[in-house]
DNA sequence: ACGATTTGATTGCATTAGCAACTAATATGT
DNA sequence: ACATATTAGTTGCTAATGCAATCAAATCGT
């Protein structure tokens, strides 16, 4: 299995890593120092924005933001005390709820990507070419639709 | 602010982030599926190893693994406990300790590569050409380095 | 040399995370 | 149609995280 994996893309993944969790750290850092929100708000509030109407199901947002079902509960009762997003109930599966953006959480997601927007640019993508971006963006892409595939069929095999 | 951030370049961002979270997801699901710990305690075992002598301070180890203090004191805790390490009294700084990895944390180390880098080829590195690797490891190089000082730029003005 | 400051590590406290158990509602299989 | 299984969401419990406070030891300034 070590024959897998060369020198080369050990390092590569060894600086990938690195990469993510630095800059993420310091976007981190930029927000609370900003007063705003940690990163994970965002994700929420930025799907929503998306989303047709303004509103998801509890459990595709928590697929969206990588998060367990139980944990996208409470996410949303934060989010939900800080009014930037409202429950619904769903007419359709009366289990169900919907998550709602409001005004404020429309407002506070475009506050937030004045500073997250900043961050990435500073931290990464200013340094990088066009040709970089275009490799880096194929690469991903290719990387996570096969890693989707294979998450989802050793998913379906447990089941 | 948004200028400065294209299309293609938050896009790819976007890319970025949910390749790192999901292939790190999977990869630890992996790892505890083989009844094997976190990757966090992989990067202290890691860390170790490479380590002159197997052994480093409790300090060093924080900023590599990027974790508080008080963190890392906890996580030390957990894995003396495990016997993967034990801590050692410093001799030239009496409030110091050092962490030293003993042969089970060796043999760990091991054992969580096989399932670690099998994960690293399958859901990423497989499926990159070797000049796209060879980007990649370029375009993080750069991100890293400016990113770290960035940082300590910050923190210097902070303090 | 000695008081003031900084640094290394630990502990207390509050927040956040995940797993498992639970409730309610829907889907399925005969 | 009716018992069974699944799915949506919430809640209880435990683990893990960060910040602030603490304690001990080293360093700095004079």
């Amino acid at each position: 299995m070590s024959d897998r994996l060369d020198e080369a893309r050990s390092r590569m993944w060894r600086l990938f890593r690195t990469t993510y969790v630095t800059v993420t750290e310091q976007i981190e850092k930029d927000l609370e120092q900003a007063g705003l929100p940690p990163l994970l708000w965002y994700s929420v509030l930025w799907a929503l924005e998306r989303a047709p109407d303004h509103e998801m199901r509890l459990h595709e947002l928590a697929e969206e933001v990588f998060l367990s079902r139980s944990n996208i509960t409470r996410l949303i009762d934060r989010l939900e005390a800080a009014v930037l997003l409202c429950r619904k109930r769903c007419p359709l599966d009366r289990r169900g709820a919907y998550a709602a953006l409001t005004n404020e959480g429309l407002a506070m997601r475009q506050k937030m990507w004045a500073v997250y927007s900043e961050g990435i640019a500073q931290y990464f993508t200013d340094h990088l070419s066009q040709d970089e971006v275009q490799v880096l963006d194929a690469v991903f892409d290719r990387a996570l639709t096969t890693a989707q595939k294979l998450t989802h069929q050793s998913t379906a095999q447990e089941g």
